[in-house]
RNA sequence: GCGCCCGUAGCUCAAUGGAUAGAGCAUCUGACUACGGAUCAGAAGGUUAGGGGUUCGAGUCCCUUCGGGCGCACCA
């Protein structure tokens, strides 16, 4: 008995009720998910449908839950259903109805938690996007975790995602940036608008390894140069950062792309608005009314001047990723870059898409470390690099993916460093080591996964961990569908305190020369199918589950 | 001034509009001749910033005050 075989019987009970009280009601599947109760003594499961229901159906809560319960009383693997307070339905599964999961689990593997909630959707997933200017810090670090295990995350719930990284290799701050690299080399200081930074002395020592004559070449050619090489140098170690952080990107989308051609991609799309009927012309500029869309001012795309604002790139490559296929685009934007959301809705609603529906920006705080903002303008900058040689991939990842974005955060480094249950990524790793040691005491012990009787599954401690297990998928779902992949990270957190109580109070190996009986042997089910959640869990994370710790 | 986000235990943070607001840390008390104690059991800790409202039910939704963060370009 899953939790969506039972919803599927309490949906099929639910219809035949509204419909033998001739009531107009409608539910879906998802209006009869059941919750599991905080609280043990509510059961196993609990529904609040008969409280939402009685107003439509003129009855009261606790008459229509009583009606509803009877019925449910006589599903298959139901033990005893309860009505309590204004008009919960508790359910309580018999313990093989419960216990049938672990097996279910071991033979699914690392299919299980993956659904197909949202098939059919096409995502293309931006996030980082750093200019190709310096190294990551941690702001783009908080992305990148948080965007990598969303992406696991909607493919898990059965979307198609596209990761992809909008390189931002066009306009001024390139120069600046050659510019910089350029003195660099000279030894002259950082120019104005320039890019300080040991980093940018350590590109000048490589541009100078691959272009030895720089210093004596013409002004404008030695600044091409320094630009160029400096920006593949820098754009390849941000991109052997996030590999050696374990995020992928499918997509490397480079802007100096939409500037080339002629006609360009941003004249194309500029004209492509234009022939949707949100553009104007005013004061010799070009406009987009991004206030029909939310907006608090509408916006030049094309100045007075006949060049265009860093805007017109950014529609051309909304509609690029139209084109390409994206019916969802989805951006994950730093804080400090909110007043931009208008502007992107804005670009989907003028180009025929539905703002609600085709786009979402999630906005992401800021990340502080021991009180101290860090942020390209406080000067304060701490890399990736560093922050991972510091805490390693699994911890840094790991703490980063575990509050949603939302949230302001401030990480304690004394903290991430410890190797004990102060550390969460540990107690969850520790207890997947823990499955895997189990599993081996087990077979050696000849406690084998030949023999499988739920029923033996009875242990308070067993109910909870089977309970825990059993909500796997619907967390996957849901971190899916809200975009909160912290989600997964909590569930690890809980399932692992589930299994370490549970590992207290049931032994798998018989001690000493006591026999094995039937109840080993399902625990060693049980055992396993944890171990694999937690394996899982760990993956949407992009976070290592060791065997052995 | 306008807009977006946030305010929950001493600290860092959870909580699809559901029942007694939860974890970890820190503090205090316990459990190793028991599958690895990187663990577990227990205690203590709260007017969910303040005030109104909607609802059978509000930390969650609406209004408002206060406090914090961020943003308000024919910059990129």
């Amino acid at each position: 008995m899953t939790p969506a075989e039972l919803s599927a019987a309490l949906l099929d009970i639910v219809t035949a009720t509204i419909a033998a009280r001739g009531g107009e009601a409608s539910v879906s599947i998802e209006d009869v998910r059941l919750d599991r109760p905080k609280n043990r003594e509510h059961g196993d499961w609990a529904s609040s449908i008969a409280m939402k229901l009685a107003k439509p159906l003129g009855t009261n809560p606790r008459e229509l839950a009583t009606e509803l319960a009877g019925a449910l009383a006589r599903v298959e693997g139901v033990a005893s259903v309860e009505v309590a307070g204004p008009g919960f339905i508790n359910v309580t599964l018999d313990a093989a109805a419960a216990g049938t999961l672990a097996k279910s689990i071991v033979e699914q593997g690392e299919a299980y938690g993956h659904g197909t909630g949202l098939a059919g959707q096409v995502v293309n997933l931006e996030f980082v996007s750093a200019n190709p200017t310096g190294p990551l810090h941690i702001g783009h670090t908080r992305w990148a975790a948080l965007g990598d295990s969303l992406g696991r995350v909607l493919r898990a719930a059965g979307a198609e995602v596209t990761n992809e990284f909008y390189i931002n290799d066009a306009g001024n701050q390139m120069d600046n940036f050659g510019a910089s690299v350029l003195a660099a080399a000279k030894g002259e200081p950082t120019p104005e608008n320039g890019y300080p930074g040991q980093y940018i002395a350590d590109l000048a020592k490589g541009v100078l390894e691959r272009e030895p004559r720089l210093l004596e070449l013409p002004a404008a050619e030695a600044l091409a140069v320094a630009r160029e090489i400096g920006y593949e140098l820098q754009l390849q170690e941000i991109k052997d950062s996030l590999a050696r952080f374990n995020v992928h990107f499918d997509v490397w989308f480079s802007e100096r792309q939409l500037h080339a051609g002629e006609p360009s991609a941003i004249d194309a799309a500029v004209e492509r608005l234009r022939a949707q009927g949100h553009v104007y012309d005013e004061d010799d500029a070009i406009w987009v009314r991004t206030t029909d869309f939310g907006d608090d001012k509408d916006r030049v795309i094309k100045r007075g001047n006949g060049v265009y604002t860093y805007f017109a790139a950014d529609a051309a490559y909304y509609l690029s990723k139209s084109d390409r296929g994206f019916s969802l685009k989805i951006y994950l934007l730093g804080a400090d870059h909110h007043g931009y959301v208008h502007r992107i809705k804005a670009i989907a609603g003028a180009s025929g898409d539905d703002p609600a529906k085709n786009v979402e920006v999630l906005i992401g705080q800021l990340v502080s470390i021991n009180g101290a903002k860090l942020s390209k303008r406080a000067g304060n900058i701490i890399e990736l690099n560093d922050l991972q040689a510091w805490l390693g991939t699994d911890a840094l990842r790991y703490s980063l993916a575990r509050y949603p974005a939302d949230s302001p955060l401030t990480l304690d480094p004394e903290i991430l460093q410890r190797r004990t249950n102060d550390n969460p990524v540990f107690y969850v790793q520790y207890a997947h080591a823990r499955t895997n040691q189990v599993t081996r005491n087990a077979e050696s012990a000849g406690v084998t996964r030949d023999a499988f009787d739920a029923a033996t599954l009875e242990h308070e401690t067993e109910s909870v961990l089977l309970g825990a297990l059993a909500e796997f998928p619907r967390v996957v779902q849901q971190a899916a569908e809200l975009r909160e992949p912290h989600r997964v990270a909590r569930y690890a957190e809980q399932l692992a305190g589930s299994y370490h109580r549970w590992y207290d109070n049931c032994r798998v190996t018989p001690l000493g020369d006591d026999p094995v009986t039937p109840v080993h042997h399902s625990r060693r089910w049980l055992n396993d199918a944890t171990g694999q959640v937690l394996r899982n869990a760990l993956g949407l994370l992009g976070v290592t589950a060791p065997e052995r710790m």
